[in-house]
DNA sequence: AACCAGGTGGAGC
DNA sequence: GCTCCACATGGT
């Protein structure tokens, strides 16, 4: 798939690959377009992503290694994507979709950013988090920031969250990053069985059943979820059930249908739903 | 002016 | 277990 040369690295199957998708399908929420590439921002790495043409990308960092890895470079999106044809109903989402992949994101700052995304807007959340990561976070230079440390984001008061704009739910994180502080091992639950982990996860402040899927799907490389936020709930109207509304339901059904497809399923979903939000029935 | 956004905590049953 | 409701904040 890629040919490597110092720290830049060619991207060729585009088909499986778009960066605007991916950047797009709100999973992450620190990135800019900017002088004709994307700057992506991951915990204190930066990678820029520049199209060359309709096939190929540059993908260029010093971090080659970890981006690699971050964009899931070796996973095999073909054989994911010709699996999931099976269901005929995802057609168009698949073709629509087709280039969004599972970012492999760090825990904590998954953690964080997706306390703060709850019964909020991807635009608040981008401000929000950039907000957290310019005061708090270490400078890198041109304008980019680190996402806080743990020892960081300790300093960081309920004010200041308020002052982030993250409204209510600045108690939810003081306490949570509290918690982290005093020895919850998140990257223990990367190995935990997924229902094991997520029981861990729903102990803290903040954090409730969607938002544990998020971070077992986009922060600790669990595949058997599936988050369902309003998007999903309508997608499950649309496709299955026209008057279901408990979305504890809804997630269960939807993991006993896709199985360990079910995170990248779920992705697909949201970003077609979200994209074409008049598109129904 | 209500309603929505990648929902959750808490009270009451 | 379950069903209600309140909850910052900015955009439509």
């Amino acid at each position: 798939m890629n040919t490597t040369e110092k720290d830049k690295l060619i991207i060729k199957n585009t088909k499986t690959f778009d960066i605007k998708s991916i950047l797009d399908s709100g999973q992450m929420f620190r990135y800019r377009f900017e002088n004709g590439s994307y700057i992506v921002q991951s915990g204190d790495k930066v990678a820029k992503i520049t199209c060359l043409d309709d096939k190929n990308y540059m993908l260029s960092s010093k971090n080659l290694k970890y981006f690699e890895n971050f964009f899931d470079l070796n996973e095999n999106y073909d054989i994911i994507i010709s699996r999931l044809e099976q269901f005929s109903f995802l057609e168009p989402a698949l073709k629509y979709s087709r280039g969004v992949r599972i970012l492999k994101q760090q825990p904590l700052e998954t953690l964080i950013c997706f306390i703060i995304s709850a019964n909020n807007n991807i635009s608040r959340i981008k401000k929000s988090v950039n907000y957290i990561c310019e005061h708090f976070g270490e400078n890198l230079e041109d304008g980019n920031f680190a996402f806080p440390t743990l020892e960081e984001l300790l300093k960081i008061t309920e004010k200041d969250f308020v002052l982030a704009g993250t409204g209510y739910r600045a108690p939810y994180l003081v306490d949570t990053i509290k918690k982290i502080k005093d020895g919850f091992d998140l990257d223990k639950l990367k190995t935990m069985p997924t229902e094991q982990a997520k029981q861990k996860l729903l102990t803290l402040k903040g954090v409730g059943p969607k938002v544990a899927d998020c971070v077992l799907l986009f922060g600790l490389e669990h595949k058997k979820v599936f988050p369902v936020d309003t998007w999903i709930a309508k997608v499950y109207n649309d496709y299955f059930d026209k008057t279901e509304k408990n979305r504890h339901k809804m997630r269960n059904n939807l993991v006993n249908t896709f199985g360990d497809l079910s995170g990248i399923a779920q992705q697909y979903l949201f970003y077609y739903k979200r994209e074409n939000k008049n598109i129904g029935e």
